[in-house]
DNA sequence: CTACTTGCAAATCATTTGCAGATGA
DNA sequence: TCATCTGCAAATGATTTGCAAGTAG
């Protein structure tokens, strides 16, 4: 089921649910079937999606009542701590993405159709760092998003 | 007054609140009390602010009802759309800044003490107009948050 | 005049929390 | 066992909206 990665994945030791069990360990929290779930639905394919969307594609085990939005919205919450999945603010709700066995990168994000495609630039991260020096900052990390309409709304708007 | 501006203002022919009657004329739209009160107050320093944050810098007219919650909300959108600030989603809550009479600019933000600390660099700009052209995409604009802790907040850490 | 505005109260919307029963280590 | 979870229902908190009364042009 191969998506369209615009950036390559990167090799890790343990895969998503398994670095999850770990971090849960490590926090004496414990792995149930509502977590695994959750891990294994927001690792099964690449893509940007916040809570609604995630909701989405588990909606009939939620009316089973084999899963609930709190345990949703917690687990999201768990996953962004553990470093598993980063959160972002876009347009008033939260979106995430994959971080774990992902490389870094930025988004261009289309004003006309809401996508967010992803990009490199090791450019760009050079003078992030020398700005964050310029100021005496410790340099955590950033984020860029270049806003403007995507080559297929162009081509749409204009025949 | 003076604030500790990072960088310097630009001139415009206009003040804040003649673009904004002008913006309001082209739209059929009325200059009101309220609407005059709140672009005075949000362009009399410059400062990152919330709704909240300017609620409280007229607290005393809110007790007085010559202005109110929703009102506020209804201008800082006009404004928005007018150009006169930037609306940036920070950790929950809309956070808004000059825009009008103000350069281009990026942040740096602080994970400590939530400052915000302003700056530009033009090798950036580049790099995002060669990244959108890459892409064939259309370039509106770009936002870059540089995360991590300040000077000063380092300092008190480290004593 | 009269369409645009305002304050008020109530509605939204996404997200969070308190709690009693369920469950993983 | 029993502390950690979960689903539920209700609470939140920021922002938005419907509406009757006020006001700018």
């Amino acid at each position: 089921m191969a998506k369209d990665y615009s950036l390559r994945s990167v090799k890790v030791p343990l895969s998503p649910s398994e670095r999850f069990a770990q971090f849960l360990a490590a926090k004496g929290k414990r792995m149930t079937r509502q977590r695994q779930l959750i891990v294994e639905v927001v690792f099964s394919h690449h893509d940007h999606f916040d809570a609604d969307e995630l909701m989405e594609h588990v909606k009939d085990l939620i009316a089973r009542r084999e899963l609930s939005r709190p345990t949703i919205y917690r687990t999201l919450s768990e996953l962004t701590e553990a470093g598993l999945i980063r959160k972002m603010a876009l347009a008033g709700r939260s979106v995430y993405e994959h971080q774990y066995g992902y490389p870094r990168h930025d988004h261009l994000h289309c004003d006309v159709c809401n996508r967010l495609i992803e990009f490199h630039s090791s450019q760009l991260e050079q003078i992030v760092r020398e700005v964050a020096d310029q100021h005496q900052f410790e340099l955590n990390g950033h984020r860029t998003f270049v806003t403007g309409i995507c080559a297929d709304c162009r081509r749409r708007r204009k025949p």
